[in-house]
RNA sequence: UGGGCGAUCGUCUAAUGGUAGGACAGUGCCCUUUGGAGGCACUUGUCUAGGUUCGAAUCCUAGUCGCCCAGCCA
C-alpha cells in the first residue's frame, strides 16, 4: 500500500514537443545563421502585475520558457510595471507563484521599473538628437491632432521647441513641477504615418502616483512602447514573443532601438489563446472578482492559474495542452474540451481511485449479518499497479448513488432496479427486493439480498451482471461537502454580449452546485490539499483549501465522461 | 473608407512545389469488476476565380471574408 493521497509519478510529459511551428523555425534559423553571434537565446515572460495570470498566459509561458530551453537559452521573468495606478504587489507575488507552479524557473527576476533611470537618460538622449519633444497639448487635443484611420494627423504647435527648452521642460516634469496630464514627452516621428503608433507616440506621462516598487521616486512614467523594447534590449533578449495585437507596434519597437543604437532585440508575434465558454480578458476577470460574481481570483470556476489549480488541474496537463494547441498567426478559438481532455488523460493515469457517494441512498442488505464488517482489498489505480491497494470496509447498510437506482428502469438502464442484480464494486452481487418511500412517494431506502458466493465481486457460476456500482459503508462513512462546478459561462463566446446587455448576462446561473452530505470511504480522511482523486464512476476531485478538521470539502475538477448521460439525453429517459 | 495581419475537416493544427495527416468533438462496434479507461471503424477540409507548372494547400494575379489599430493602458 502506498501512502494515501500520493499520486502516481508523472509520465505524461515525455512527448509534449509539438511537430513544428514558425517560432521554433525562426529560432533555429537565427541560431544557424548566428544572427546574434555567440549570444545565447534569451527570452522573457513580461506580465503586467495588474491581475492574476490565466490559462492564456500559460501558453505564453510555455512558449517563452519552453522554446528558450530547447535552444539552450534563458528566460527572465520581467514585470512590466510602468503604470503604478493599476499595479500591486499582490499581483507580483501571485504571478511568481503561478509561474513556478506551472513548472518554470526564471533565470533573472526583473522589473521594467529597474530601468527607469536608464530609460530617463535615453529619453534625454533622444531629446538632444532632436527625436523627442515635450508637448503641452491636453490628452483630448493630442487625440484630435492624431487624425483618424483614414486621415493623417497634424503636428503639434510644440513640436519644434528647441533642444534646450525640451531638456529643461522634461527635467522639470521629472522634478514634479507640473500637474498630472499637463505635459507629455513625445517621440518626433511622422504625424502622417498610416501606422497610428508612429504619429509621435507619447513616451512619458506625468503621474503623481505611488509605485509599488519605486514609491514616490518618480512622477513621470514611461509608456509601454518606450519601455518594453529597451527593457528587452537591456536584458539582451534575442526573441521577444508577444501576441498578435502588437504587430502594429513593431515598427516603433525597432525605431527606439535603432535611434538609441542599442542591442537589437526582435519582436515576434503569435496568436493569443482563446477558449470556448471562457473569458480571458484581465479587465473582465477583474470585474467578476470586484463585483463578487465569483469568490475571488482563485474561484475554481475562474480560468486563472490559481483558479484552475484550486479546481484540481495539474501543471502537467496544462503543459501538454499548451504543446498540443500549437502556435500560429491565425486567430482561432480552441474548444475547451481539448483542455479537459488533457486534464482527464493526466488524472486518469495518476489519480488514485476512491469510492464516494455524492447523493446518498440507503441500501440495506437484508440477508447480511447484522453487525458484521468485512474489509475488501481494492486497487488504487487500475492504470498504475504501482499505486497499490487499500482496504475498504463493508457492512449491512451502505450508501449508493441515488442515480444508481430506478424503481422503473428506462430502456438500457443497467443499474439497480427491483429484481435486478448488480455488482457492488469489489464486494458482492446484490439483487434489489423492495423499497421504502416517504410520505411524498420518494424512495428513501432500498432493500436487497446479496449472494455470499460472489465475495470480491466474482461469480463462481460465471453469471454476468450488466453493471457495477460504487458504495460506501454507512457506519464507516465520512461526511463531506462536495462542490460541483460547471462552466462559468453558458455561451460558447461569452465576450459576445446580447443586445443591450453585457457579458455578465452570459454567466451560467448553475455554475456551482453544493452537495452538503456526500459520503466518503474512510481512506479519504487522509486527503491533503492538492491531492487528486478519481471518485469511481463520478469524476476527478480534490480537497479544497477551505477544508478543516471538522469540515471536509471536495471540489470536482471534472466529471468522468458519461456515456449513460448521452443515452439518457438521446432517448429522453 | 488608411495601414497591418490572416484564411486547411465542426474545432485546433501538420504537410516548407511531390500520397492532404494528427488531435479533440461526433457516430457505430468490441472490450470492461468504473456505462471510466482502452481497442477498431466511419464521417467531414485546402475561401473564390483565374494563371504558372509534369505536378499547387504551398508560387503569381484579382477578389471575398475575418481579426487588430485612432489610451497620457499593456
Amino acid at each position: 500500500m502506498t501512502s494515501p493521497g500520493s499520486e502516481s509519478p508523472d509520465t505524461s510529459n515525455a512527448d509534449i514537443r509539438p511537430t513544428s511551428n514558425f517560432l521554433r523555425d525562426r529560432m533555429a534559423e537565427d541560431v544557424r545563421t548566428r544572427k546574434y553571434g555567440d549570444a545565447h537565446v534569451q527570452t522573457r515572460f513580461p506580465p503586467e502585475p495588474n491581475g492574476y495570470l490565466h490559462i492564456g498566459h500559460a501558453k505564453a509561458i510555455f512558449l517563452d520558457f519552453g522554446l528558450a530551453d530547447e535552444f539552450g537559452g534563458k528566460t527572465n521573468l520581467r514585470f512590466d510595471d510602468t503604470n503604478p495606478e493599476k499595479e500591486e504587489q499582490e499581483y507580483v507575488d501571485s504571478i511568481q507563484k503561478d509561474v513556478r507552479w506551472l513548472g518554470y524557473e526564471w533565470e533573472r527576476l526583473c522589473y521594467a521599473s529597474d530601468y527607469f533611470g536608464q530609460l530617463y537618460e535615453w529619453a534625454l538622449q533622444l531629446i538632444r538628437t532632436g527625436k523627442a519633444y515635450v508637448d503641452d497639448l491636453s490628452a483630448d487635443e493630442i487625440r484630435q491632432y492624431r487624425g483618424s484611420l483614414t486621415e493623417p494627423g497634424k503636428e503639434s504647435p510644440h513640436r519644434s521647441r528647441s533642444v534646450e527648452e525640451n531638456v529643461n521642460l522634461f527635467q522639470r516634469m521629472k522634478a514634479g513641477e507640473f500637474p498630472d496630464g499637463s505635459r507629455v514627452l513625445r517621440a518626433k516621428i511622422d504625424m502622417a504615418s498610416p501606422n497610428l503608433n508612429m504619429r509621435d507616440p507619447v513616451m512619458y506621462r506625468i503621474l503623481h502616483a505611488t509605485h509599488h516598487r519605486t514609491g514616490d521616486e518618480w512622477c513621470i512614467y514611461p509608456m509601454y512602447d518606450y519601455a518594453h523594447g529597451q527593457s528587452d534590449s537591456i536584458e539582451r533578449v534575442t526573441h521577444s514573443m508577444c501576441t498578435l495585437e502588437f504587430t502594429d507596434h513593431q515598427p516603433l519597437y525597432r525605431w527606439y532601438i535603432e535611434q538609441l543604437g542599442i542591442f537589437p532585440s526582435q519582436q515576434i508575434e503569435f496568436d493569443r489563446l482563446n477558449l470556448t465558454y471562457t473569458l480571458l480578458s484581465k479587465r473582465k476577470l477583474l470585474q467578476l472578482v470586484q463585483e463578487g460574481r465569483v469568490n475571488g481570483w482563485d474561484d475554481p470556476r475562474m480560468p486563472t492559474i490559481s483558479g484552475i489549480r484550486r479546481r484540481g488541474f495539474t501543471p502537467e496537463a496544462i503543459r501538454a495542452f499548451s504543446a498540443s494547441i500549437g502556435v500560429t498567426r491565425t486567430n482561432g478559438t480552441t474548444d475547451i474540451e481539448l483542455l479537459e481532455h488533457f486534464q482527464r488523460d493526466d488524472l486518469n493515469r495518476r489519480a488514485r481511485r476512491a469510492m464516494a457517494v455524492l447523493r446518498p441512498l440507503k441500501l440495506i442488505i437484508d440477508n447480511y449479518p447484522e453487525g458484521q464488517v468485512e474489509h475488501f482489498e481494492v486497487v488504487n489505480n487500475p492504470e498504475d499497479p504501482a499505486a497499490g491497494t487499500r482496504q475498504v470496509p463493508f457492512s449491512r447498510e451502505i450508501y449508493i448513488e441515488q442515480d444508481d437506482f430506478r424503481e422503473v428502469p428506462p430502456p438500457k438502464y443497467f443499474r439497480l432496479s427491483p429484481g435486478k442484480e448488480v455488482r457492488l464494486r469489489a464486494a458482492y452481487f446484490v439483487t434489489a427486493q423492495s423499497v421504502v418511500k416517504d410520505a411524498a412517494g420518494n424512495v428513501v431506502e432500498v432493500h436487497c439480498t446479496y449472494d455470499p458466493a460472489t465475495r470480491g465481486g466474482d461469480s463462481p457460476d460465471g453469471r454476468k451482471v450488466k453493471s457495477t456500482i460504487h458504495w460506501v459503508s454507512a457506519t464507516h462513512a465520512l461526511s463531506a461537502e462536495v462542490r460541483l462546478y460547471e462552466k462559468l459561462f453558458a455561451t460558447a463566446n461569452p465576450g459576445d454580449a446580447p443586445e443591450g446587455g453585457s457579458f455578465l448576462d452570459n454567466l451560467n446561473p448553475n455554475s456551482l452546485e453544493v452537495l452538503a452530505s456526500a459520503k466518503l470511504e474512510p481512506s479519504l480522511a487522509s486527503a491533503r490539499v492538492e491531492d487528486r482523486y478519481q471518485f469511481e464512476r463520478v469524476g476527478y476531485f480534490c480537497l479544497d483549501p477551505d477544508s478543516s478538521e471538522t469540515r471536509r470539502i471536495f471540489n470536482r475538477t471534472l466529471p468522468l465522461k458519461d456515456s449513460w448521460a448521452k443515452i439518457e439525453k438521446k432517448t429522453g429517459a
